[in-house]
DNA sequence: GATGAATGAGGTTTCATTCAT
DNA sequence: AATGAATGAAACCTCATTCAT
């Protein structure tokens, strides 16, 4: 500051960096947190596996939380907004639509290795309430909001039977992230690797059939029609 | 409660403990691992919640991770076996039959402190393979046997429409045990807390509709009809 | 706090060992606090000297600046305390109590390994400004206290010329704090040792005759006259 | 820069720097020094603080101790020589010339920022065995002996009583020193802030009353004369 | 059987030092 | 001459594990 070595210009030259290199660090730690958790993953594999040495990784991040954080930070994907213009422009049937919405989160987001995200937040969420919240907030809520949109517009133009919307997203989404989970947990483990997209396409079906079933009082029988309230809690055993 | 003797009129015979004692081990280790995860897990803290120093764990487990196969077998209930004996015997309709095993695995599992057992798992299961293995054989399979028994069952009654069985089961519990998931992860930041009776009203609402829908050829257009289950993986997009 | 088996009476025992072996720490850290500072100084050794291993010192102390302040505050001699009893019961001359409570204060505070405290402080005390403020309040003021008493005193019963109080206590204890500091920085390495008898001895007659000067007009000239007064602040130099 | 080959000819152009830079980073270590110890500054902080990189300290110091050493070296003000040199030609009442040094010595060291360098060396002594026995030799000595030839010509003179010059002149220097140390250590902790020229006017009021003492058996009684500095060091206590 | 003090390997973090530019 | 990114040794600190009581 008093000297007249320091350049002016140095400052953006640095953050310029911490977007640069710091991109491999985050990386490789991304991997690292989703395959051991926090507490699993030492920092020295993580800059091992980055090519640098452990000094190196602070000269980016704080501390390990501070890279944690940051993980989470930068692998949330912002394809949610650019899906949500899709929507508005959107002028064919509803269930094209859900579909759509669906298969465009696995593709960008699920199948993807940020997917790992939502086990390493799910292991994680109590040891760091804070980004949990965080995560909770920017990232599953616009993406259930996505879907709940979806069906309201299917339940609107009258193509989808009334439902409990907001239950509807929950129970659709937690297939979906469920696929997402079982890839980086069990999958390696299973002897037979789960079919993705059968299990899409899956989903898809049950889903939509629901959501498009008609028949006043045929198919969906007593049992059926107590729970489709949702209101209701009451439990009935067959015994 | 006065003196460091865990117990007033314990101590007389002591060869039983060695086989009741760790339950209350085992329920704190439980506790913990799911809460904490196993790198977070400091076994001082598991000995303080059962009310034991820490040497007394050695008495019952050879390390820290032999503590752990045990909380996760140990942990492991056996209400399957009964259940699977219920289905044998049943004889009313195939609806009630599944919602009846989609409850109880709830109440049975799901809901209880043993079901923070699948987010452990589902976290740790890169790092312990072995039991990740043996959770899957011991645990998810026979669990997702008996679904599928339920719902083939129905499909041979003519109940449900003909659907890949598998993949229904997949889904169907992927939604279920997400609740569970969500319970011990997410649960404690939301705002709201998820009304449990009502998601598995709702799965059950949308499976049991999607399973008994009728119609050949109404709501189900092509889309649908490929992506039914029938080993298919097409892909579309409304764009 | 659920569990009978914690015994509501371990606290006590605890903080008895905490006073226990921790006193061997602490004499160790004393020494190398004062040898080496506090930066460094390393646990590493702290711990060797007192014959234990590293982990050990975590057992009675949270950190390395929780070890630094306990060691101040245990060297806290409270010699002081009962030394101000004596000057409350004491009827002799004034000269004789203040070179009592001087030389008291050597052989049972500056002459002890506590001694080394003043160093650290000095050298510390803008490192852990509320550890600094601490030993002020509680070491040095009450001990400035004494000294004035004396003075004070001497001054009512007409044995000393009225001085300022306040500066002589300064000036007088800042002569003998400085043979502490001496003797554990530079004594060790000054050819012949400095004789801290002779010191004090000198230190004293310096203080008391000039306490003990009568001459109303004779040996103090206008330069000390000016000065004696202290509310002045000029300066005159003899070229 | 080009070959391997270390070429000694490029040293040549770049001589002057080598001592004209140096200035500002010695000034930021010698702040830094004092205010955090030796082990307790980094070198971050000094090239920081004097405006440069830290790879810039390494063109003009081989390492931290050499930049320490030369904080210490090139701190150490000469006028000395310069105060010796008046007192030779010095010819009024010995009084005023030991104020003048004494005075001299405040306003030329004592008050500075070099005055730190006394605080620095007392506390890192032991580590630096060599620096402070150079320290000891080239600066406290010397500096005694200005005190010594003032006291000493004043007792030729017959203004002065006959004392140990060697203790008077270590208890003096002492006071005065303790104010340069106070200054930097506990000075900012303290409430309010002590008074330097009240302080150096009654340690000059004190000494100089005491030189000037005639009484040779009035105010000084047995006990004064046995410590009176004649090499005795006999101990009592009014007990 | 039970304890908890003690250990030390291993992880996180700091910082003096180097080196390509 | 100057920079600042990179390094790795060494410090602090944690915690699974052992063992005398």
């Amino acid at each position: 500051m008093s000297s007249p070595a320091t350049a002016p210009s140095q400052k953006p030259r640095w953050e310029r960096r911490k977007e640069a290199r710091p991109a491999e660090l985050l990386a490789a730690a991304l991997q690292l947190f989703v395959e051991k958790g926090y507490a699993g993953t030492r920092l020295d594999d993580v800059a091992h596996r980055a090519g640098v040495s452990k000094g190196t990784l602070y000269l980016y991040f704080e501390n390990k939380e501070d890279l944690f954080k940051a993980v989470v930070r930068e692998s949330v994907v912002a394809p949610i907004a650019e899906t949500a213009e899709q929507i508005g422009r959107y002028e064919g049937p509803s269930d094209a639509l859900l579909e759509h919405v669906v298969r465009r989160w696995w593709s960008e987001y699920g199948d993807t290795t940020a997917g790992g995200i939502s086990k390493l937040m799910m292991a994680e969420s109590s040891n760091f309430p804070e980004i949990a919240r965080f995560f909770l907030e920017e990232v599953i809520e616009p993406w259930h909001g996505l879907l709940a949109t979806a069906i309201r517009r299917g339940i609107e133009r009258g193509e989808f039977r009334e439902v409990d919307v907001e239950m509807n997203v929950q129970t659709l989404a937690a297939s979906l992230v469920m696929l997402s989970l079982w890839k980086c947990s069990f999958g390696p483990c299973s002897a037979r690797p789960i079919d993705a997209a059968a299990y899409i396409g899956t989903t898809l079906d049950t889903f939509l059939t629901s959501l498009k079933s008609r028949a006043p009082g045929s198919p969906a029988d007593a049992t059926e029609r107590a729970n489709r309230g949702v209101k209701r809690s009451g439990q009935r055993s067959p015994r």
